[in-house]
Order: structure tokens, then C-alpha cells, then sequence
DNA sequence: AGAATAGTGTCTTTCAGACACTATCAT
DNA sequence: ATGATAGTGTCTGAAAGACACTATTCT
């Protein structure tokens, strides 16, 4: 038998199959402080409930075509914003009951939104909604992460996830830091032209933990990802920062 | 309409649906160098060619289970050894074409085995084999990863893997050299009692590269995960080293 | 001038790399 | 005693934390 006969002879539907789909945590931030974009679910299961923005994965696209899609569908954002965004796969989440409809395996996104990206698409999306996220630092291992209404000030009442959402996003921050220090994913969150200043506030809104100024800012320059504007913040009362660029250097620098 | 009316109307079968398998890169030492564990296809697709030991995803199983019963079904690990042994998942691969059967996605699991377990294995199960690798420092990046049979002592004709295994497998090479510093995935490949010197050398058969004895040494007591047990190593004709076993440390020092 | 933040100089501490050295065991 | 590896003492250099200081801009 060759492969091709055998190919013709194949049944592909001999088994019963779980469903795919893909969920993205959308990651920005909203005045400083780390926030994901979230659907209201207007229909069963979960009604009423808050959740990652997601779809069903077609037969005729690949995972990450299918992120890309949400993105544009379901997110607002323009096909340029959806291509430069940053979007890495996360988790995959295989739990018998996550969803009392059937047996479902998401495929968990993770994508990084500039701030206007984020602003834009909440204005464009009518479903579409903020929730500031409240990140301690818990430790290596993190700990359960709890997401607010953008009016809740006081953050008393923390909003209640659909599905197994709420795991996902507490991996998503995991993620977020543990890739902080060395990769480039810092800058995603952070328009074409930034302060140093702006961009350990980055930093340190993702650790929830304050850092150390001169140290940081002899890192982040030291690494040689960043090029001088020459141009400088404006609109400030004070002296105001010099303006970077984010440019990966051609030499990474090896262990020898 | 209340959630059960919902459920209840719902049509599960509305759309058709990618299928779903783990795959399962067995990771293990022969003779100090790192090997996997390969099955050789008998039936089309790729006929002749090594793949990794996988299965389709029931819709009665998690995908952690799913691995598990690979783990024993296709790798002949009693359920002891399933049990223990460190599995993760590695990443979802969900290329179009990856099979051509039709669409498959499936999601990728890191097992790591001690010694003795992957003689076992060999051992009990015939269609399988390990497969020696060649993995030198080609920077953080990682570089391609050469599979070859174990009698090839010249390596001169490295295996030809099947679908997109060689893929997954050159990532788990590099999710084992990232996580090998700060985790506790080292360990996982030794057996209870080991030396520091035999802790050394999978350090260096993971990452490709020679270490500095007194700094690693220094670096893996500091941690404080090594218990020694008061033995040594036993049919030596040198002075004997002595033996530790690994023990996490409930207090685990965090940053302040 | 005053306020407020940008940005730097420098001391200290921590830790990895390097090298030479001592210790211990089997034969 | 000899050979071979286990295990350590210590110097050096790189890099982070801490703190105080200077610089610059707006009002």
C-alpha cells in the first residue's frame, strides 16, 4: 500500500473529537497600571460573567491564524495593529468540565497592546471593557490575580471570570513577569517613543514591586536596545525626559 | 431561557473540528548524554521515520491524562513510574499541514526520566528507542538539534523524524536549558542518591558547554535543595564523592 | 527663585569565574 | 607511595542595591 492510498483509504472522522478554540489575554495598561480587555458574555453559559475575548479554531487556519482573527474580530483592532501586536502562545487548557457545553481545549493567547492600541479599541468595541488588575508581589509563584471594574476606585468588588478565565490570566501575568527581565515584551506595552522613567513604571506595575532607579536605568541602557530620540517628553511641569526608541541590536551578546 | 434550557437545545456537532493528540518528548540520559525516546512508524504517514509517542486526546481525558496513558501505553512505564516522573506541557502545535491525514493539532509534553527508568523502558517495550542528541551552545537562540541512533558511535547519519517532531523536539531542548537554572527539572534526570559531579555533568550535557566546578558547586549548595545523605558512591578507584539527595526546601527565600 | 523630576557618581555587597591548593580513597 | 578525583580557600571582576548628589526644565 502506498502513502497515497493509504491517504485516499483514511476515515478522519472515525473518532469522536474534542472542540479547539483559542482565548486571548489582551495585556495592556490604562493609566499606569496593568489591565486585560474583557467581554461581557450576553449569552449561556456564564451569562452575565466577564471573559476572555476567544473563537472557535477553523479547519482552515492555524492556531495563531485564529489568535490573529480574534484580534481583528472580537478586539477592534485594525489589521496593522493586530499584525505588529505582540502574540505568543501561553497554555493550553484541556480540563473535562471548563465549559458545560461540551468538551472544549483553548488554545490560551497572551498578546501586549500599546496604551493608545488599548484605548482605541475600547472605543471602537462597544463589548469590549478594561479591567485594572490588582498584582502583588506573591513570590516566584505568584498568586490568585484579581481583576476591577475601571470605575470601581476603591476596588472592592472583584469581577467575577467565565469558564477557567481567571487561571489563565493568573498564568498570563506569570508569564508577563517571568519574561520581563530578558526579552523585549517590556516595550510592547509602551508606544514607538518612551521615557525611561515611563518604562519602569512598565516594569514595575507588572512586578508589583518598586525597583531601584540608577540600577535599572543602568541595565536598560547597558542591554543596548535603546536609542535616543533626541526629542524629549513634552507637556510636563518639570524638566522633562529624554525620549527612546526601542531597537534590538544585531550583536546579542553570547555567553562565550 | 435558563443555562440548562440553553445547554440542553445546544448542538454540539455544529462545526467540524480539528482533531487533538499529545506528543510526548521523553527526555533521559544514556552513558551522560542527553537521549530521547523514539518510536519508528511503521504505517503511512512517514513510514520508516522516528516520531515521538503520542495518541489521540479521548473525550473522556484531560490532556495531562492523556500523556500520562502514553507515558505507559507507548512507553511502557508502570504507573508508579508515570506517576513520578516530571511532565509538563511544552507547547500546542497546530500548522496546517503538520499531518496529512488531516488536521491534527497537537499539544507537546516535556517528560523527563532518570536513568534506570529509560533502561527499563528500552527494555520492556520493543518498538522503542532511544535516540542520542547533539546539542552544542548555539546560543540562547538555540540551534537545530541532531537526533542519532545510538549505535552511530560517528554520528554521521543523524534520524529522520516524522511530521514536525523535529520541531518540538529542538523546543524541548531549549525549554530544558531555560528552565534548568532556576527550577528543579535537573534533578529530575538523576536518580535519588547522585553526586555533585554527576549533578555537573547534566548541567553540561543539557546546556553544551563545560562549567566551573567550585561556582556550581557553591551555587547548588547555597540553594539549599541538596540533603546529603552520609553514603558515597560506591566502585570507584578514587576517593569516592559523596552522595545527596534532592529536597525542596519549604522556606523558599523570595525577593523582599 | 523655587519646585519637581531627570539623570549621575560612588560606595558597598553579592556572586560568578578562575586557579591553585588540600583531602581522601583505591590500588 | 601513587594516581586520580573530591572538595575548598581565595583572589578578581562584573553587576546590582542604596544613597546622595548634581542638572535641567517649567512656572
Amino acid at each position: 500500500m502506498t502513502e497515497d492510498a493509504f491517504l485516499t483509504a483514511y476515515d478522519p472522522s472515525a473518532f469522536e473529537r474534542p472542540a479547539v478554540t483559542v482565548d486571548l489575554v489582551l495585556m495592556g495598561l490604562r493609566e499606569g497600571r496593568p489591565a486585560v480587555l474583557l467581554v461581557r458574555r450576553a449569552e449561556h453559559p456564564h451569562a452575565g460573567r466577564w471573559a476572555l475575548p476567544g473563537s472557535f479554531v477553523g479547519l482552515d487556519e492555524t492556531l495563531d491564524t485564529a489568535a490573529v482573527r480574534v484580534l481583528r474580530e472580537k478586539a477592534g483592532f485594525f489589521p496593522a495593529e493586530a499584525a505588529g501586536a505582540h502574540l505568543e502562545q501561553l497554555y493550553t487548557f484541556g480540563a473535562l468540565d471548563r465549559d458545560p457545553r461540551m468538551r472544549i481545549v483553548t488554545v490560551a493567547y497572551l498578546a501586549l497592546l500599546p496604551e493608545a492600541a488599548v484605548t482605541r479599541a475600547l472605543e471602537s468595541e462597544a463589548g469590549l471593557s478594561a479591567a485594572i488588575l490588582d498584582v502583588p508581589w506573591a513570590g516566584e509563584a505568584g498568586g490568585p490575580v484579581a481583576a476591577f471594574a475601571e470605575g470601581d476606585r476603591n476596588r472592592t468588588k472583584p469581577l467575577s471570570l467565565a469558564f477557567d478565565h481567571a487561571e489563565i490570566l493568573a498564568l498570563a501575568i506569570l508569564r508577563l513577569r517571568g519574561k520581563l527581565d530578558y526579552s523585549d515584551i517590556g516595550f510592547a506595552l509602551l508606544p514607538e517613543a518612551f521615557t525611561l522613567r515611563q518604562l519602569q513604571d512598565v516594569y514595575e506595575a507588572i512586578l508589583g514591586m518598586s525597583l531601584n532607579k540608577p540600577a535599572f536605568r543602568r541595565r536598560m541602557l547597558d542591554r543596548g536596545w535603546l536609542a535616543p530620540t533626541g526629542a524629549r517628553e513634552a507637556g510636563t511641569s518639570f524638566r522633562p525626559a529624554e525620549l527612546y526608541r526601542f531597537q534590538k541590536t544585531a550583536l546579542i551578546p553570547l555567553r562565550p
